[in-house]
DNA sequence: AACTATTACAACCGCCTTTCA
DNA sequence: CTGAAAGGCGGTTGTAATAGT
């Protein structure tokens, strides 16, 4: 037994919005609001639409405060470590740039950005000498050859690129969901939650706890976080802190994905102090803004792929993510869908979150 | 000039979650 | 507690505009 329609399709109208449309949607919100209810909407105002579309369309497009097009670099940075950090989780994404729609940075991303980065990806492999091997394109040799395989990843960073790209839809244990590191300007209060659970729980690993598989490395080798290592991520550094964390899922040692704590927030580096191989944010910055980089060897990239295997049995559901607060979703969303106000501006990311937690 | 391929973006679809009677 | 309705989201499609041949 399906689902009842939303509307009655034979009576709704589709395709583009004619401006009469769009200025009688605009009209009645800016006038009594949607009254809670879309699908009551177009009824009300007299539009054969659907409830949803009505929706969709005053979210994407009328509403005040949009931005379309332009996106300046900045903007492709935190769509870039976003999307590496948490996947296509727009709506999330969009919540960090306010003005943004999660369909316009959606469509921006696959239209755009993802060939920009492939494009400069050859073109720096050309201008370096480096391997043009691309897993993608069934027109080039495929890397049979692991070793082979290996060191194209070596060399290049758009395949270190898809590759946090494969982490992430692995849920592995460092991606934004899992690295508080990663949660842009996370509150004091949330960080001392964090630290008492931990604390009480005795496991430094405790969020992470149900998505870690067997560990098939030794002991010593493992993948620790200790809170201590968290960076505060104060107002001003919130991205650069996303960004350091960046270098740190992309450590090719595995062991120090979040680095120590120097290293992560240290906004003094430049980049010719960032050691070849453990900066992706670096690498990022040359595909993206044709900044110059020292590009290195990655000499142990295989034993990143080697660990990558090792999260390739774990269940890439996003519920496994259970400790996640499903409040962050609704509130990040909603807070861009009307208001545009960014969660990093916000400072209530976590306020629920809190609110459920005795400090 | 005509045709084809590509690009960009708006909109739709279907599924999942949340809300509420 | 349960199920229907509505909201929300991500993936996909349709189409107009533009570029290339």
């Amino acid at each position: 037994m399906g689902r009842a329609p939303c509307c009655d399709k034979a009576n709704v109208k589709k395709g583009p919005w004619s401006p009469e449309e769009d200025a009688k949607l605009k009209a009645y919100i800016e006038q009594y609001g949607t009254g809670g209810n879309w699908i009551a909407l177009p009824q009300k105002i007299g539009l054969k639409r659907c409830g949803k579309s009505c929706r969709l369309r005053w979210l994407n497009y009328l509403r005040p405060n949009i931005k379309h097009g332009g996106f300046s670099e900045e903007e492709d940075n935190i769509i870039c470590s976003l999307y590496i950090s948490i996947g296509s989780r727009w709506s999330i994404i969009a919540a960090q740039l306010p003005g943004r729609t999660d369909n316009d940075i959606k469509n921006y991303w696959n239209t755009k950005l993802k060939k920009k980065l492939l494009g400069r990806r050859k073109q720096s492999s050309n201008i370096h000498g480096l391997s043009n091997q691309d897993p993608n394109d069934p027109h080039q040799p495929t890397g049979s050859d692991d070793n082979q395989l290996s060191q194209g990843l070596s060399n290049s960073a758009m395949e270190r690129l898809q590759l946090h790209m494969q982490l992430q839809s692995l849920q592995n244990p460092f991606s934004f969901y899992n690295n508080p590191a990663l949660w842009p300007k996370i509150h004091p209060l949330q960080e001392k939650m964090i630290q008492n659970m931990q604390a009480s729980n005795g496991n430094p690993n405790l969020l992470m706890q149900p998505l870690l598989p067997p560990n098939p490395q030794p002991a010593n080798e493992q993948s620790t976080v200790h809170q201590q290592d968290y960076p505060e991520i104060s107002n001003t550094k919130g991205l650069e802190g996303l960004d350091n964390c960046l270098d740190g899922i992309s450590a090719s040692d595995g062991s120090v994905p979040f680095g120590n704590g120097d290293n992560l927030m240290d906004s003094t580096s430049t980049d010719a102090a960032v050691q070849p191989g453990s900066s992706f944010q670096g690498e990022l910055d040359v595909f993206l803004n044709h900044k110059s980089s020292t590009t290195g060897g990655y000499p142990q990239e295989d034993q990143m792929v080697n660990q990558l295997d090792c999260f390739r049995d774990i269940n890439g559901s996003k519920d496994s993510s259970i400790w996640w607060p499903t409040d962050f979703d609704a509130k990040s969303a909603s807070s861009n869908s009307w208001d545009s106000t960014s969660v990093l501006q916000s400072n209530g990311m976590f306020q629920d979150f809190e609110l459920g937690y005795p400090m």
